[in-house]
DNA sequence: CCACCTTTTCGACATAAGTCAAGAAACTTG
DNA sequence: CAAGTTTCTTGACTTATGTCGAAAAGGTGG
């Protein structure tokens, strides 16, 4: 997999490259999957589908991985992908950290993916 | 990452469990990320944007290796990951074989990763 | 049937990625 | 400050993945 590093900001929303826009440069395509790497994983999807639907939107790291069966120190390690995909963000509130998804990078990445988003 | 091994017919249309319609089972995040994973390459998103892009909608595997600078067995193998996953159709042309875009699989990811989906 | 072209399959290799346990770090409360 | 709780980091291990070259398979035309 010898592939350029990940040397991109990809934790700000998507700006604009989608794939029907003509053929992509090397920089958009890695751009856009470095974000769907983030999502391509069934545990990342079952956490991104627990905060999307949980009451108040935010989920401390513990109750997600009593949700998701796994060690805390594993979803810690996809919460972190997630995170720097720009598809979580986390913020502190006393012993617990609470995550939240975020919408607009989901956005904005169903928007690159669309093959009719330029036509 | 002992994961339970892709058994699933993953070249149909998704059938409808979107993320936001209350947490997932892990049967149904194993099979909206198997399909992720399938785009979540570079190269395999170039080969997307190629094919989306394409005057007839298909493209021969030797202009595709062309146009992502690869080996053509490389190619082969990727196209070979996006067909498994639906994301692809390939058909046979005299000495060519000729790949098109599968936008109702496209489609149907971005609706299954549609947080309003649901609502 | 044979020479040639395109595509796929097969090995082999290097790198990336998911998992956990153990320990460090951050915070709260007595 | 000390004890306890939650979270993150680190290291180690196993499996998955992307890449290529070589060879096989599929198809065309003399």
């Amino acid at each position: 997999m010898p592939k350029a590093l990940p040397v991109i900001d990809v934790s700000a929303p998507i700006c604009c490259a989608p794939v029907s826009a003509g053929p992509m440069t090397d920089a958009a395509a890695l751009e856009v999957a470095l974000r769907l790497k983030a999502l391509a994983d069934p545990v990342r999807i079952k956490l991104m589908s627990i905060l999307l639907t949980a009451a108040d939107g935010a989920v401390c790291t513990c109750d997600l991985a009593t949700g998701v069966d796994l060690a805390e120190s594993t979803v810690s390690h996809h919460l972190g992908q997630l995170r720097k995909a720009g598809m979580v963000e986390s913020e502190r509130r006393g012993m617990n950290v609470h995550h939240r998804a975020r919408v607009d990078a989901l956005d904005a990445l169903r928007l690159v993916l669309d093959p009719d988003c330029c036509r």
